[in-house]
DNA sequence: TTGAAAGCGGTACCAC
DNA sequence: GTGGTACCGCTTTCAA
């Protein structure tokens, strides 16, 4: 002889009202119960509380969205996650953004281009803010995000229009400082394997990278473009190895491109590395540091770019108003054995 | 003197109702004009359109799935990124998903343990249905899932309760065959570096392997717990190597764990692999394949098993009283150059 | 085909 | 502190 029935399988979800009923209570005081600071008597709250306990009452938090207008969702658009630096990303991201009682509504780029068909459904989700992290997608879009009044930060890139907020590594000081590196360790013909030439990161690194060759004596460097993908940089390092005068040093825009070089030169071209050939990367991403690679390398420190943009997105949802900053990570130069050593310096680990 | 505001910054979003002031329809029009297959003139749709178009207007989708009772979205939990395959997982789920015109909404298990109170919420945002691919949340989860009315679907774990489905790849098989490739290869000490003993395919590919060995004429693998971590995979491995008999072929219980137990034999032991002791994995994650490693390994044919997943859920999706379904995806040995290959035996690549 | 009106499941403001 | 009620933005009967 039971009262309740035995939660069977898919029951029409319990909803404020009938936990009312249940409780014998008005709905507004089921409401307060579960808002955190309601003015509601520990008596009528406990009340309130056993009686969804025995429904299995949830508040619908879509449903309250509609009212206070914060969905606590937070679209993130990410290219491929091939690239070794975005997984660990989107777990911090995730990670710190559930701290503060946010959750990732999660878009990928398809490869073919074209996401704004996508993305335009990611506005219609109502996310109270939006972290770009695809290097491919068209600054277009975060005008679009920004025009309909959603915060938008880009990561890992920049934009040239002033509305979007970005959190980037310092990629034009870290290129610059690899060719500072390179230079002292007395290669002679330096090589880059470039990134996609419109991503803003790329050409940051690009230009940091023949500044930093040009203040230290070395020869502009040879430009191959890798598109910060494996096919693109095993092509890349076969034309550059093809050459009559081949690279001595070759500073690749990405790990993910420099790991892939690291292996081909090796076991395709059975170079030994930094002896016949040195190899750089940028990012810092977990692979470079595995012994099989000792990447030299220039770091993009995760967690406090995710922290960061955290920040800029609390920021921005505090006083829509404010001007969108663009934060600027510091990174350091890793170096460990990839690349010949400047005299007197050591590798880590 | 202007009737509609000149779209500045900010402006509070238009709504259908705004749409059909301007358009002088009703906002049901204005709805019709959104739903494709509605009952709707051409013209109407035309004149509602432009108006939606002037004012900028985006159907919004919260609002609509709290009638239609289909938020379109899909909880997705994962444990940590760290494992090389579920990156390329989550792509490839996203990317099917939004064909299908579903979206993830993501949530990752702290490593600290307890995501339950992170799971009540993913079930408060009305997900239509969740795919678990963490293997460390409890089961438990996956009852409360079900108990709710929103279908469950484990990715690459099982559980014993039969409410749940689950896709997995072959891995009692799977082991199985790597034992008796260790066995051919004429190994006699084999090791088994194992993944938490409470996860479900942790335990699959342990019996698989001792199944596997007992066939083949080996004597029982030695099993050290790695739990699916680097550290506990190096500390598993030095364990093995101080033994006075150290085994000469070690299976480990996932790439993830094979990869740094590799590195870690050869950077930090001096062994070659394979002369000096072979080394396999489970899953083919990508770095399986990079020529530094060459794992022998057997493959979670990832593409498969997210394809199985989606169609688990859309099944579900159709008919929720239908029962739940196991899907085991065969997957294939990949034979590389990790691990001493049999007389006639030649690895791939 | 079209418009009016009743919700979907909550929140917030209003008196009491 | 509590209950009543308007309303968030949309879909969906129901008549016209």
């Amino acid at each position: 002889m039971h009262t309740t029935m035995p939660e069977s399988h898919v029951r029409q979800a319990a909803t404020a009202h009938d936990v009312a009923r249940h409780a014998g209570v008005s709905q507004s005081a089921v409401s307060r119960a579960f808002t955190p600071g309601a003015s509601i008597s520990p008596a009528m709250r406990e009340r309130v509380l056993a009686a969804a306990a025995a429904l299995g009452y949830r508040p619908n938090l879509i449903a309250r969205s509609l009212i206070t207008r914060r969905t606590g969702m937070v679209g993130v658009a990410v290219g491929s996650l091939a690239n070794h630096l975005y997984p660990g990303m989107l777990e911090a991201l995730a990670n710190r953004l559930q701290a503060e009682g946010y959750r990732i509504l999660l878009f990928t780029a398809p490869r073919d281009g074209n996401a704004d068909p996508e993305m335009e459904q990611i506005l219609r989700y109502q996310v109270d803010a939006i972290v770009l992290a695809a290097t491919t997608l068209s600054s277009h879009l975060a005008d679009e995000c920004s025009a309909a009044g959603v915060p938008v930060v880009l990561f890992n890139r920049t934009s040239s229009r002033a509305a979007a907020a970005s959190v980037t590594g310092s990629n034009h000081d870290g290129a610059y400082a690899l060719a500072r590196l390179i230079a002292e360790a007395g290669h002679r013909r330096p090589a880059f394997i470039a990134g996609p030439p419109n991503a803003s990161t790329n050409r940051d690194r690009q230009e940091g990278f023949l500044a930093g060759c040009a203040a230290h004596g070395l020869p502009a460097p040879i430009i191959v473009p890798g598109g910060f993908s494996e096919a693109g940089a095993i092509a890349a390092i076969t034309e550059l190895l093809a050459r009559p005068e081949p690279p001595d040093a070759v500073f690749c825009a990405s790990d993910h491109m420099a790991i892939t070089v690291l292996d081909t030169v090796r076991h395709c071209f059975g170079l030994r590395v930094p002896e016949d050939i040195s190899i750089v990367g940028f990012d810092d991403a977990p692979p470079a540091a595995w012994p099989s690679y000792a990447l030299t390398t220039y770091r993009q420190p995760i967690q406090p770019m995710v922290e960061a943009t955290v920040t800029l997105i609390l920021e921005r949802l505090a006083s829509p108003e404010a001007p969108a900053r663009q934060v600027v990570i510091p990174g350091e130069l890793v170096i460990r054995r990839s690349c010949r050593l400047p005299p007197g310096v050591e590798p880590e680990g």
